[in-house]
DNA sequence: AATTGGCACTCAAGGTATTCGAGTGCTAAC
DNA sequence: GTTAGCACTCGAATACCTTGAGTGCCAATT
């Protein structure tokens, strides 16, 4: 076990490198912060700090910044949550005011949380394990393309045009529309490929090629609205802190815009009882991330699973404002999700 | 005007310079290309150059780089458009198959134009000033919220979901959708605003409020159509050029994601006979731009007006062969909108 | 009139040497 | 356990020098 003096002083060292990005000297520490004993003190519990692995020297004999490890002791055991300030509140209330679209609410919420945090800031679409389905709609757009629309009780829409490559007859439809819904309405999303089996021997026989190729494109079209989609905003303020970024910075730009490697970077994460989730530099086994820190918190949406938000920045960044901004916006989200 | 080999000389110079990103030396001319004149004498005619402000010397005594003017002439006057590779034109041909959806085909198209030209791409939605309603539908997602959709003959759709705060009766829904359809099917989307004035008259007394919200949801789709969309990608290859952009290139981050700006920029061109246009540097009358270069190319939907795609990268680029990609891009795209 | 060789000049880049000072580890004393 | 003292390290800053690619200009040549 750490004594306390020590982690003080790795707290302390801590907040000083990630306010003036130099490397922290005892003497600088004695000073800045109000400890009653000399420097050489603190040299000793620096000592015992870097035995540690705790903080690393960047250059022999000169100050101390922290380690990954370093920074995972102060967020598990020494960071004080910050309160929002009441500006941040205020940002949060009359940005996060309803909204008809879950589209338009998650992209406000993705720019808060942004500018909140001036860090790149990203929400997961929710999953919808346990949703279920309201109706679907099929509308004509052109005479072989339809516009087939999945929509569920999470408020959730899901449509994509289909094209059948040969004019669609509009009773067919109309039937198909009719007797999927007489079956799926109320279905729970990850039930309705099962249910859909065999369902195509309910039309006749010369429909059987259409109403296969219309389920097809149904199931599709369920597993598009479980599979994981991602809102990103704010990468001009990854640009922004290339200093601490490391030279693979193009490359996190390219992650985000591949979406899928940021995805699992948020999923690994095991959050805590509060739900919120750190993963410090190279505790990300993902290439290209030995420099990034993420924070995540997973939000509810009502009844179904919890998808996640969270920001991604430099492993040196202002960790107890990010962790109350991240863990304040999910909350406020989940409150007008779950309305 | 510029004799013939001055002008052979600023060719040589923006070709060594693009390549090399060293400033150009009167030597290195002689021996890389194949001038048949001395050193001195090229001298002479870089000095000429120099008058003309067509290329400038980063300090005293070292070698010369093209200015923006020097670019211009380049790309007016001397450049030979590089006919594309094998692969590229397969490229080309492989991405761009036939999507049944607009997003779908516009957002393959983007990556290939940034995967082929390794810069910034953008591809404009088109605008739709001639398209003409083909349908409206009402789905309902709640009892109070509708799932509002407008579809184009141009095989555009559009939709939102607006909440009317208060149960919509199912018979009401059904009215208005008929009589909307009966009254703005085949209507040119500039005229709906106003066709539909008044048209809260047709309906009973207590049910105007409803028509009257109703329409109004609708005119805000029909301008969110013609509101103009951007799609970008293969912002990370700004950031590989970051040497090249200065130091504003996390104001580029930012440009990237508020859109309008991009937009701005694409527009402000006067394309040629071709259809291409390239704004070069300072060219570009906007904040931030001063060491970036858009080439843009407009592309034709049938009938509708066209739109615009195209690549954003350092002032330094490669500028033959991202012409020569624009323009094919642009016209595959439509050929393939056309059909 | 255009071209060329010659030449003095400029200046960024790179190397070396020196200094400076913040910071260290260690030891002996408190 | 704490502290003062001290020798030591080494990056950063500064100054100085050298090098060499490149220039402009001029007088001679074609």
């Amino acid at each position: 076990m750490i004594p306390e003096r020590s982690a003080e002083v790795l707290r302390a060292i801590v907040q000083d490198y990630i306010s003036t990005r130099e490397p922290v000297g005892s003497k600088a520490l004695v000073e800045r912060h109000g400890f009653d004993v000399s420097a050489a003190t603190i040299r000793n519990d620096m000592a015992l700090l870097e035995e540690e692995q705790l903080i690393a020297q960047p250059h022999t004999s000169s100050g101390r910044i922290p380690t990954d490890k370093g920074y995972r002791l102060f967020v598990d055991k020494l960071a004080e949550v910050k309160p929002l300030s009441v500006a941040e509140r205020s940002a949060i209330e009359g940005f996060l005011t309803d909204g008809a679209d879950l589209d338009d609410v998650l992209g406000r919420t993705v720019r808060l949380l942004a500018q909140l945090t001036n860090q790149m800031a990203m929400v997961q679409y929710p999953t919808l394990g346990k949703a279920k389905v309201r109706s679907i709609e099929a509308v004509p757009v052109t005479d072989s393309k339809i516009l087939l629309i999945l929509i569920t009780d999470a408020n959730r829409i899901e449509q994509h045009v289909v094209d059948f490559g040969k004019p669609v007859d509009a009773i067919l439809l109309a039937e198909m529309r009719a007797k999927l819904n007489t079956l799926l309405v109320g279905a729970q999303l990850a039930s309705v490929a099962t249910k859909l089996a065999d369902f195509e021997q309910e039309f006749a026989p010369e429909r059987r090629r259409f109403a296969l190729d219309f389920m097809g494109n149904l199931v599709e079209l369920v597993d598009a609205n479980r599979s994981e989609k991602l809102l990103v905003a704010g990468a001009a303020n990854l640009a922004r802190r290339e200093n601490d970024l490391g030279s693979d910075f193009s490359g996190l730009l390219d992650a985000v815009e591949q979406q899928v490697v940021l995805l699992r970077l948020m999923n690994e994460l095991n959050s805590d009882a509060d739900g919120l989730a750190v993963g410090i530099g190279r505790e990300n086994s993902l290439e290209g991330f030995a420099n990034t820190t993420v924070v995540v918190s997973g939000y509810q949406t009502d009844g179904a699973e919890s998808a996640r938000l969270g920001v991604l920045g430099p492993t040196r960044m202002d960790y107890t404002t990010n962790m109350a901004s991240v863990r304040a916006v999910a909350r406020y989200l989940s409150k007008l999700l779950e309305s």
